[in-house]
Formats: C-alpha cells, structure tokens, sequence
DNA sequence: GTATTTCTGGATTGATTAATATTGAAGTCT
DNA sequence: AGACTTCAATATTAATCAATCCAGAAATAC
C-alpha cells in the first residue's frame, strides 16, 4: 500500500514482534520507550512516533497482535464443535502448555501485562481487564451449553464451575511466571476436570448426549 | 525508646497503614514518594528518609506488615491442629474474604505488588516470589501430612493437588481485583473441596484417622 | 528534472523520578 | 541554663520519562 516518498527502513512487524516480548516480559509500565526503540532495532523517537503514534497505541497493537497469535490458545471457548468439557480442558492445557514455552515469556500479558499500573494510565487497565471478561464469560458459556446439553444437571455446583475454571486459568500466569512446569500444571487440569466429570455422572441420565 | 533530641512530629504506625494501602493499590513502582510522603501526612522527603531509609526499604517494612496482619488468612496452612483438609479450606476462604473486602484494597499484595518490574527492581520481586513459594510449600506440606496421616491415600491425583489449590489460591488475586464476590469465590472453594473429598473416600479405608 | 511525500537522526522539550544537602527549629539530658 | 541530639522545611541534585521539533536524506509522481 506504500504508495509514495521513502520507504520504511524498518520491518514494522519484527519490530511490533520485538515490542511484544519486552510488554510481556516487563509489563506496559516499566517498559521505557528507550528500551522499546532499542529492541524494535535502534529506531528514532521520530520513526516510532511516525509508525506507531504513542506508547500506549503500540501497546494495544502489541495486545491485539498477542491474542491474535499466542492468545488463540482460548479460542476452544468458542469453538462450537467442542463439547464444553473438552472446550474447557483444552483451553485450560493450550495456556498452561504456552505460558511456560521456552519459545517466548512465561506468564500471560492478558493478566499481568498492565498490573502494576498508575491511575493515568487506567485504559490500558481497562483494556486488559474487558479481555479478562471475555475469558470469563467464555467459560460461562460453555458451562451453560453443557447444562442446556443435558452434560451437566443444573445444579448450585454447576453454578459455580464458572468462577472455579476462570480462577484457575487466570492462576495459571502466577505459576507460570514463578517457574512452574506444563507437566505439573498439565496434572493438576487433570484432577480439576474430575470436579466437571463426576458432576456429570451423579444425576440420572446414564450417559452424556454427545 | 526515644531517648534523647526532638521527637518524630509525625504518627509512624499510621503512616506505615497508610503506604500499606498505596503499594496494594498501586503496586510498587507505580506508587511514587510524592505520593506516599503525601499519603503518610504530607511528611518531608528529610523526614521520610530518616524514617524508613528509602522506598525500597519501606516496602519490605511495608509486605513484614502486611504479612503479620492480612497475610495470616494463610496462618491456617500452618496449625498443626487443623486437619490438613480444613487447613487448606480455611486458607482458600479467608483469603476469598480478605482480598474482597470493602475495608482494604482487592487483591493481593504479595501476587500483584510487583508483577510489573524493571530489572533495577528485582530484589523486590524476589521477595514477593519467595513468599508466594511459602504458599506453595505450605499447601505441598498439608498434602503430604493427609498422606502420612491417612486422610489420603497417595497416588497420582494426590501429587496434583498442591499444585491445584496453589493455582486457584493465586488466581483469587486476579479475580478479586477484577471485582468478584466473596460469595463467588467461596462457592467455587466449595466445588473445588469436592476434589479432596472424592479422593478421600475412593480408597477402601472407611473413615479417617483423626 | 522538479516537486512532493515520507522517513531518519539528533537535539530538545517540560515533567517527574528517587534521593541529598543545607539550615534552623524543637526537643532531651546534665 | 547550656550542650547536645534529632527532627523538619526548602531547595536542589542528576537521571529518566514520554513526546516533539527541525533539518536533511531518500524515495515516488509527474
């Protein structure tokens, strides 16, 4: 699409990629624009500016970039040809398996990409925390299509599977950044999804529907 | 103790309350010493340095009493007159409680009081990791303890759950700050116990030791 | 070739950061 | 009373923050 004048001597997406690992590492706030520029391949604050308009419009870029790549790790939460149980599990082993990767930063920018955070900057709070609803309201659904499946009766327990799947998967970035394993965190999904199977066995119906 | 000279004009304890709550609001580097001089009865930087020697020094003061007063939701992993499973349900309860109560700020200090960090700053993260790490030790020491107990039988669920509860217990940090309920949570502690419980059961012993 | 457009490099902006120095007031001890 | 000790207010330090400006370089369009 660059149509005329002089050509970007920069690649803008290695640079966005490098953007990416630094947020995640660091978090929005002590992610200077020095080390930014350094890391995006010693650019000036002209061309940055020039590419990206600010720090915080590069952040939501570098977030939009994230779930559009790592972040797909959610995407069985609305994946339809899932049963909810499997939607649940496989989110719940995609993260744990991607949050502790040696290929990138452990932990998830989602959750502690902008904890630590001033009150001037409260709309990349705000950002992150509607991700983190959606994340919520992701696992409600499948809790609720599973009850409206006949997998789950309705019950008081099946009420609170919501709030147990999202506490645990948004727990999931505190481990992984503190150094914990897939394979531990991948055993532990194990024995958490039992809560879903015997729920599903205990009322009546013999088997599930799908 | 005060022996001799002019005595301090300012309240110590209270302005030592008052960062308390600064630092869990905003974690540790957004919260700045115009602030806290601010906060702590709009006290001279003379006087601050006098006092508590430099921010680095006032936060360790500050999550030492943290730790003797909110911290001990997580006495209970400790008291050896609890059944390990009451141990561990208790803590789960008492922090849901703690870290969404209207009288403090949410969340948690140790979790999220330096998530965002610059490298300058990493005496300060690894003191939070390391007491996130008792956490985990606590929890793994109250498994083990309903494994010599009896309470379980060891097997390869058993050896899920320290990992498990650690998971969720830190999760309730991200969920608290993200506005949930105690009754939410408490309702998932519920479900969650159930893990324990159909564990407890399976094997063939009929009932507890204790 | 000339005009136009867009990028780059370097210098600089004002605000804010944590921390220190100086100075004088306010207290205790003998 | 007078020596001594500790505190607090003001001013200031150097460093760093995100962001802007300006001049020159490099490309395309006509």
């Amino acid at each position: 699409m660059a149509r005329t004048g002089r050509p970007r001597e920069f690649d803008r997406d290695k640079a966005l990629d490098a953007a990416l690992t630094l947020f995640w590492e660091l978090g929005y706030e002590p992610t200077s624009l020095n080390q930014l520029k350094a890391c995006m391949g010693n650019i000036s604050p002209a061309s940055f500016y020039a590419a990206f308009g600010s720090k915080e419009a590069l952040f939501r870029e570098v977030v939009q970039h994230y779930l559009a790549t790592y972040g797909q790790v959610m995407a069985p939460l609305w994946d339809e040809t899932l049963s909810p149980r499997d939607a649940i599990e496989q989110t719940l082993r995609r993260s744990a398996r991607m949050q502790t990767a040696r290929t990138n930063p452990t932990g998830c920018l989602i959750v502690q990409g902008a904890c630590n955070c001033s009150p001037e900057n409260q709309p990349v709070q705000t950002l992150l925390a509607a991700e983190r609803k959606r994340n919520r309201n992701g696992i409600k659904a499948c809790v609720e299509r599973a009850v409206t499946n006949g997998d789950l009766t309705k019950s008081a327990a099946t009420d609170t599977l919501p709030a147990l799947f999202t506490t645990f998967l948004h727990g999931i970035a505190c481990e992984a950044k503190d150094g914990d394993r897939v394979k531990t965190l991948d055993a532990a999904i194990t024995t958490l999804m039992h809560v879903w199977d015997s729920l599903a066995m205990k009322p009546g119906s013999a088997s599930s529907s799908r």
